[in-house]
DNA sequence: CTGCACATGTAAGGTGTTACATGATTCC
DNA sequence: GGAATCATGTAACACCTTACATGTGCAG
């Protein structure tokens, strides 16, 4: 349901197509979510048939005319309903931790392997956010980014702990 | 498709009725995962379709009998083969990011509002979590409240900046 | 000449939640 | 008497991803 509040949300920026909308949210918003067109193009169909969002087709030459999605009235009033509602809390879902905890029984050669690999890719991860903040336009894109660098840095603080208790549990296998 | 494996891990540990199931879930696990009856006893079936689990009924006195599932050795095999596939990269997901993010037409107060209600959400669920910590008996239990305890606390250090923030970029609201 | 960026869409399938249905016992 | 705990299950629906289908122009 929020992806269609996340489309209004992006049309009060300025008028868009589906396509630009997709390249917006992977470019200010892809750290907390995500818009493949399978739900796109359908979920906007749906707003201009509610009344949301009206739709101007613009011929282009040498590529595909695109129809550019404006917000009504009508859509930005619903769209401030949706924000003045408290939001939902969502849970941690991290399919390492699941396999984490589950892995008891695994050697521990193949537990570190996996705790080094979450740490690399969240090494990574901070890497890029940190070149995303230096392009990042409005406090609110800041926002985002800050917040997900300040999670990438307490996980990358808790994986320091676990390894450490990883490794004085058993015999340390040759560090890659 | 997590969930089978999540039901297979469990059932590493003893076997469980899916009521039992669910119980587990929610006091080991609930920072990182759910289990909602309506997933659970469907997976359960397939899986003793598929003869990766076993079912024992048991007659109790005084309340309905309980299907019993132990897991079975080929359900091991595919556990294990599970665990040392690469996890997958789950997204942060904040309806509560999203709002902030969209929320630049909103009143600074409302905005400010919403961010208070978060920091006590956060601060519950952080006193909740220290609690848990105390009761919590494998390794495993502690590092995934270990976790959620980071990333809570990560949070709250961004929201007391983004408390700043907002502060002084416009009046402020009586403090509640 | 291969692949990417532009641009729109549909269909099938997987995944999960909520609500409903049933029914005994125990605690307040 | 009402609510919670024990215990199992189904059905309807919401939601989302992947893969497919189509077609041009430009850069390497």
């Amino acid at each position: 349901m929020s992806h269609r509040y996340l489309i209004l949300g992006l049309l009060t920026e300025c008028p868009m197509s589906g396509y630009d909308i997709k390249k917006r949210v992977n470019f200010a918003l892809k750290a907390v979510a995500n818009a493949s067109y399978g739900t796109l193009y359908p979920t906007l169909h749906k707003l201009l048939d509610e009344g949301a969002v009206e739709v101007h087709e613009i011929a282009q030459v040498g590529r595909p005319s695109k129809k550019v999605y404006r917000i009504t009235e009508r859509g930005q009033l619903e769209l401030q309903e949706w924000l003045k509602q408290p939001p939902i809390t969502d849970q941690i879902r991290r399919e390492f931790l699941l396999k984490l905890y589950l892995a008891h029984d695994l050697p521990t050669a193949d537990l570190q392997a996996m705790v080094r690999a979450r740490r690399e890719e969240v090494t990574d991860m901070l890497t890029r956010l940190r070149v995303e903040r230096e392009v990042a336009q409005t406090p609110q894109q800041i926002w985002i980014i800050d917040y997900a660098l300040q999670l990438g840095e307490a996980e990358l603080e808790w994986i320091r702990n676990i390894q450490k208790q990883i490794t004085t549990h058993d015999r340390v296998a040759s560090p890659a």
